[in-house]
DNA sequence: ATAATTTCGTAGCCGTCCGCCCGGGCTGGG
DNA sequence: CCCAGCCCGGGCGGACGGCTACGAAATTAT
């Protein structure tokens, strides 16, 4: 019994100094990278059977590396690890052609169990982002667009307007539509985003930049 | 020579992991936390020598935690352990009492010397900040008066959870308060800013590193 | 040193706003 | 045609904001 070949790529010095203390039992880390270009040199050079990615790099960013390395290596299984749970990031890394996905906060048994599934050939999602939206994942992966995609251009204006901090009454004005017609838009983006607070749809919308949050 | 009492703060559990497994050799990690309210209860309960926290914390964030700690815990000595490495964080949490600020980006190795120096008594800042303290430092201290700073340490604990998309009446448990004592600080907050929304209010503490927007 | 004032945290009352359920109609495109 | 998106209304229960008040602590005045 062998063990795997892995390539770790984080910006942060240190998660990459521990993830290497913690994983070194069960898996041969033969490489560490910094940057998403870095990857790239890296698994060329050491042809690793799994690569480890963060999404947060500077210059290449994992998503974007993942894509690479599925042309570059397609033979190195790619398994992201990263403090991001939206739903928009998590199908972004499988269009990309990631195996697996864990996010920081889960414990490091989580990350063994997720590096030796997909070793095997099979897929990975944190059992944190499973509950997080629950039931909407499988309707989701079968989706051809991405998560802000999925809401339309009228609500995605009605978001932006929240996050500025709009109440309802400003809204319909602005939009020229009745406080019904907002509470409608309204509630059909809390439901296809699962988020239920005007506090955290600002974050999401900040985050996905359609609010900019000045 | 016994080993220094270390208690080690992060939300991200792979990276708390992580570092009990590098700093084990010559610290004794007496307990790990969470969130900002888990440090304040375990160092509390195990009265660690040292306190390494995150910034970025649900609930408490790291800054406002180290203020706290300072009156807890005075015999603590604090060290910020984060990806920020702007300024105004560094400057933030030196003024709320910590003894050294590292960055994640850094390597192992400095973070040991971090926890020795600071445990010694010294003070510590990441090479990678000093460079830009250098130049920059002068312009923050004579900044006219920080906008947070004008809001009292409770009305800032109940901003980041309201940023986060806590509805008063889970801030309320969370508190062990009312739910009209919430919406009592809220208001506070509301008249001292002059933001009269959840949604802008939350864009608000992420611009200002009270809530990270996650 | 003591009294007066300010600041902060706590909380109840009451009216409004919002979230969410129902219902309907109107349009444009596969 | 029918589906998806957009528009609007009713109604209900819970969430929220404004107002008021009181005790404790800190600050300032006397």
């Amino acid at each position: 019994m062998k063990k795997p070949r892995l390539l770790l790529a984080d910006d942060h010095t240190i998660l990459l100094e521990g993830l290497k203390a913690l994983l070194a039992p069960e898996f041969e880390v033969v490489a560490t990278a910094g940057d998403g270009r870095a990857v790239l040199e890296a698994a060329e050079k050491h042809q690793p059977d799994l690569i480890l990615l963060d999404i947060s790099m500077p210059g290449l960013n994992g998503i974007e590396a993942a894509r690479r390395l599925r042309e570059s290596n397609p033979g190195a299984k790619l398994i992201i690890l990263t403090m991001h749970g939206d739903l928009s990031f998590v199908s972004a890394a499988f269009e990309a052609g990631v195996s697996g996905y864990v996010l920081k906060q889960s414990a490091a048994t989580e990350l063994v169990t997720a590096l030796h599934d997909v070793d095997a050939g099979r897929r990975y999602i944190s059992s944190l982002i499973q509950n997080r939206v629950g039931a909407e994942m499988p309707a989701f992966m079968r989706r051809p667009k991405g998560a802000t995609g999925e809401l339309t251009s009228r609500q995605r204006e009605v978001l932006q307007l929240v996050a500025e901090g709009r109440v309802r009454k400003e809204i319909a004005q602005i939009l020229g539509v009745s406080v019904k017609t907002v509470e409608f838009h309204k509630q059909k983006i809390t439901e296809k985003l699962g988020i239920h607070t005007d506090a955290a749809l600002t974050a999401y919308a900040i985050r996905h930049g359609i609010a900019s949050g000045e």
